[in-house]
This record gives structure tokens, sequence and C-alpha cells, in this order.
DNA sequence: CTGAAAGCGCTAACAG
DNA sequence: CTGTTAGCGCTTTCAG
């Protein structure tokens, strides 16, 4: 059935040239070729039914026309997000996405990046998790471009593109601020990745410049644990337990308002708050972050800090097309701005 | 900075070797080599920072090590589920995925199928919207591994692995009749792909079971709109559409429950329904398709049909590394049972 | 056990 | 405009 694959050889046989002039008729290289010939050959190669072999192609151009991209989880709809913008440029590029899962693992991080450099990809985009600094060294001098999205990386040669998680918290505690809210509280999983101490340096600057002293308990951060692996539903249930410590807090001191540092997190909170028979946001306020699709589905529906995700995967993979192609690349550090979006979950306090 | 990349034949050099007995250590053959030789190669390898051209072995040896993936959109929380379990069996095959989302644009799906041949891939896993009969055929003859998933692909020649949809619909309708629902209503996005066309079988087997023949209105369909890309919000904003509808009904021949499609369409309609001052479950039961982690997250939280997608993914990908392996593959036809998941949208109705 | 040589499919000088 | 030739990095006969 499946003879040997038709290579150019075959066609120069079949039209009486050679195997150059095949493929510069294929490969559509603008050396001349007289169009009679062309045609020929264009003829014969959807005759037999031809099909490139890109391995050979790319062996003798060094040229692997893929990109890698390294990512916590295609299972977060935040990477799907940018993942979609990434591979939409890649392909408009002709470029191929090798899609990598690390499950915030640095461990697999390393391994997969050794695997993209074996297959041959010029450039990396990564959300890395891992805090070792430097890790990225090796691998650059190789000359492999790596872009940095969303998670913050010690390094001063990668390219760094991300959102500016400070000012979006600080946005939305003040969006709170303004609406009467001064016990605000803030929730979230442990301070283990820039993103999150940026948000929660967010938070205390709005608080700071309102002159609000924040109660510690106000403050709910969970513990560590490195080993459980990500998906959405340790993050909401994350939030629910965290809102279950706040009301347990005496009514005089207990939040009107919470900050979440993302939306599932929001999610679970809002879920734990319901079912204690508090209302949101009537007794109490909730903001999320992030802006997943999730946020909309809610009752209520969740108000929440927008972070243009698809447009951070564009922008990274245009970036790194720039960088591939030897363009200059303005800024070594990009910073995409979020936006408070409102839905219903933020009430303004009157008092 | 960046020198030429180091090959075996500078291994060679630097070990008084040949760039054979170099292969013969680096690729693992179990080829003799002395233990001597093998320890002073391995050394030169790391000391040199060698890295292999995969292109270089797989042009040799025809074997990309990769499959492809084609999917309508990785956005999508269902396919994301998918991927990983696909990608997890893969990575422990050390075989590469190639991910194409094809945004239920056959056209894009034909591209991609070329793309994927053009790298050398010699399997894919492809859930097609194409309604074509026979396009894949053409690529068979190539002698191209297909695995097609979640859709029904019109075609003997491939090994097709789903979820028994009918039976899942048959479930959750069973469900709703057993808690003593009667007027049970059917909400569901165009029934142009084979899974909704089943689902919907499934709930007419159902009622006909239970000797009811539901209303016409009970049965909300919308209209088939083939430009609008995928997302999740499309299908919820459908879901409030057609619980819309439903509640215009008389109170006599209003339904007491509803049967979605997904549970994307189901969280629409229940916010809907919440909207307009209907109590879920109280007034309203609702029951979802999928178990997508959403479902969790609402309020009330979704009674359902759990998928096992991740599960999916690793058959479809086991399934694959063995034909690609010519080991014997069973059934060509696998079907993965549905369950159905008890939470809160549903309420047992006394009359 | 080791090496020389051929070649996977394609492209790019270079020569005609 | 076309063909010849060499070679990308690797594996694999086939001889030693």
């Amino acid at each position: 059935m499946s003879d040997k694959p038709v290579t150019i050889y075959d066609i120069a046989q079949l039209v009486n040239a050679s195997a150059a002039t095949v493929s510069r008729v294929l490969s559509n290289s603008n050396y001349p070729v007289s169009s009679e010939m062309s045609k020929k050959i264009k003829e014969a190669a959807k005759q037999l039914n031809y099909t490139p072999n890109m391995l050979g192609r790319q062996l003798k151009k060094n040229n692997s026309m893929s990109i890698g991209v390294i990512i916590p989880s295609i299972s977060n709809p935040f990477y799907a997000d940018v993942v979609l913008g990434i591979e939409e440029i890649a392909r408009q590029s002709g470029y191929q996405v090798l899609l990598c899962n690390a499950h915030q693992n640095p461990k697999l991080e390393a391994e997969y990046l050794q695997t993209l450099l074996e297959k041959q990809v010029k450039g990396v985009i990564i959300s890395s998790i891992s805090q070792r600094r430097g890790w990225l060294k090796p691998y650059l001098n190789r000359g492999v471009s790596i872009i940095s999205i969303d998670q913050r990386i010690e390094s001063r040669q990668v390219v760094q593109i991300g959102f500016d998680y400070r000012h979006g918290a600080y946005l939305a505690c003040s969006h709170l601020i303004q609406r009467g809210h001064r016990r605000i509280a803030f929730i979230s999983a442990a301070l283990n990745r820039s993103s999150r101490q940026h948000i929660h340096q967010g938070y205390q600057d709005a608080m700071q410049e309102a002159g609000i002293t924040p109660l510690k308990a106000w403050i709910q951060i969970s513990e560590d644990c490195e080993d459980t692996k990500y998906c959405s539903t340790f993050e909401f249930n994350n939030g629910k337990q965290l809102a279950h410590h706040l009301i347990a807090m005496p009514i005089q001191e207990r939040p009107t308002a919470i900050l979440s540092c993302n939306d599932l997190t929001a999610a679970g909170a809002i879920k734990e708050l319901k079912e204690q028979g508090i209302d949101v946001p009537g007794q109490m306020s909730v903001i999320g972050f992030d802006n997943i699709e999730l946020s909309e589905m809610l009752t209520p529906s969740l108000t929440t800090v927008n972070l243009p995700k698809y447009e951070l995967g564009t922008l990274a993979c245009r970036t790194l097309m720039n960088l591939l192609n030897g363009d200059h690349v303005g800024e070594r550090e990009m910073m995409l701005p979020p936006e408070v979006i409102e839905r219903d979950s933020v009430v303004t306090r009157l008092e």
C-alpha cells in the first residue's frame, strides 16, 4: 500500500530534470527557472502526491521552523489563552509550536528545554516557575532566544513580557476603597511566584495610600505546598478555606470586601460565603484577578482585573519572531496593562 | 559566543575515535563498545556540552518521534484535559506532541494535517469537525496512523475513541425522571456534531422509555452559525437565551427540569433562570454534561454527566503508540463510559 | 570491538 | 536557465 515516500528525485526523473531544479521550484526559491519547466515540475509533484520532507530541508538549512513553549499547564485557562495567541502568530509566520506542560516542576522544565534544543528550536517562550537563579544561563550561551512570560526570571539576558500585577492589584484595591470599603481582605495562595508577590504589594500600596493599616487577619495567605499539582480545584478550595477564616472573625473587625489573587480563588471564596449565608455582594464584596471566562458565569458575576492574556501570547511570539529574524527588539522588559472589569460582585458601601 | 554547534565528529576527534563509535555510545545502541571507550566518549560529550541534533537522527532513521494532535481549540477546557492526557503518555514514550488548534475550520484542519505530514509525524490524533466524508482517505493511503477522538468520523480505516454520549444523556434524563420530573427540556447548540446528535438521541430514548412525549417547545436547539469561533462565552450565552425561551412558556407546560448538552450551556441557563427570579433547583432542576471544573464552582454546583477526558487522552495516545509499534490494536471503536455526578442543581419533585 | 563509507531528503555553491 | 556535486548530523551496513 504505502510505498517508499516520493522525493524530489522521483519528480526529477519523471520530468527529466535534476533534483536541484525541482528543489528550486518546489521550495519557492527565487532562483530563475523557466516557467515551462516550473509548470511541469509542479504538475508532476501534484500527480505523484509529493509531500516534502521537512527534516531534510531543516537539517540542511539548520532551521527547524519550530519554537518551544513551556508552561505550567495547559489545563489552566489562563495559559490556554496565552498559548492560543502564541500559536496564532507562529502559524502565520510558518512556525510550529512545540508545547510542553511542565506541571510546576522545575525538573520537568529543564528536561523539556533540553528536548526542545535537541529538536533544534531556535527560540523558546517560557513561563518558568523555577526560582533557581541563572538556570537558563547555559542554554542562553548556546544561542537560543528565550522569552520569559508572566513570571519574572532573574536574568538580564532574556526578554521579559508580563503583566503589571502590582498596578492591577493597586487598581482593584483602590476600586474597593473608592466604593467606601476600608476593611479589605487579601486572599492568596503562597507567595512563591513573582506575580503573587506583586499583587500583594499592590494591595499594600493602595491601602497605605488610603491611610489604612490592614489587620494581620485580613491577609490570608495559604501555606506553600510544593508537591500539589496545579489544578483549578486546588485554587478554588483554597479560596473556600481562606474565606472561612475571614468569616470566623468578630463582626466589627471582619472585612467588608475581599481582594483575591485570582478568579478561581475568588470563586471559591464566594461559594463559601454563600454557603455560610453571607450575601455577596450585599454583606461582602469580592474582586478577582485574571478575568478568566469563568468570572462572568458566576452568580454574582465577578468584578475582576482583566489581563490581556491572548495579547500576551501574540506579543511574546511576535517579539520572538523579531529576535529570530535578527530584527532589533526594543524593550527588554514589557508590561501589559491590567484593567478593572466591573460586574456584580462589588457594591458601594454606604456608611 | 555561540560557535558552531558541536557534533559527534568533534567528540570523535577529541577522544580519537570514529564518529560511528561515538554515535553508538551516545544513541544508546546496544552495539558492543568497550566500556573504556564508552566512558571516554560520555565524558567528552559532557565536557563539550554536546546536544544531539535530532533532525539528523530522525532524517536517517525516518522517524520523527513526534505525533500530531488536531483539536478545535485548546481554550476549550474539555480539550485541555484530553491534551494533557495525550501529552503525558507521549512524553513517557519519548514522543513530542505537535498541537494544532483548528478553530472549527475544516480548511485549517486540512492545512494542519498537511503540515504535520511534512514534519513527518507517523501518527495523528484528531477531533475533526469536518463532515466531509472520506477527506482523510488520501492521508491514510500514505500510511499515517490516524486516531479520531470524541467526534465520530465516517471511515472504517481509522480507530475511533470517544464517549457514549447517547448513554450519558440517557442516564442524565433517567436521573431526572427517577426524581419525579416529567416535563423535561433539552437545550443544545445546533446538532451539527455527532456528539450532540447522540445526546439528543439519549434524551429521546429515556423519555420514550418513560412513556413521555416531549412537547416541541421543550426541545430548544439553537441555529447553526458556522462562522462563530468557538468560545466558552458563546455556549454560555446560548444557554441563557434558550432558557429564556423556556421560561416564556405557560406555567402548566413549562418544564421542571433541563438537560443541557454541556456544562457551559447549563451554566448560562442557570444564570438566566436566577436572573429571572426562578430558583434553581427549587423551581427548576438543571443537569449538565461534560463535568468540566466549572461545574463544581457554580452555585448551585452543577449535577452533570462526567466524561473521563484525561483518560480519553491517555487511551488515544496509548493506542496510537501501539499502532506505531505495529502491535495489534484490539477494537477499532472504543467508548468510554459516562456517569452521572450528583451535586446540587437537581432536586426531587414531590407531586 | 572499531572504522570507513554510504546515504536519509534536501539545498546551495559552482560550473556550464 | 540547468546540472553536478558536496554536505547538513546522524546511523548503519560491511570490513577489518
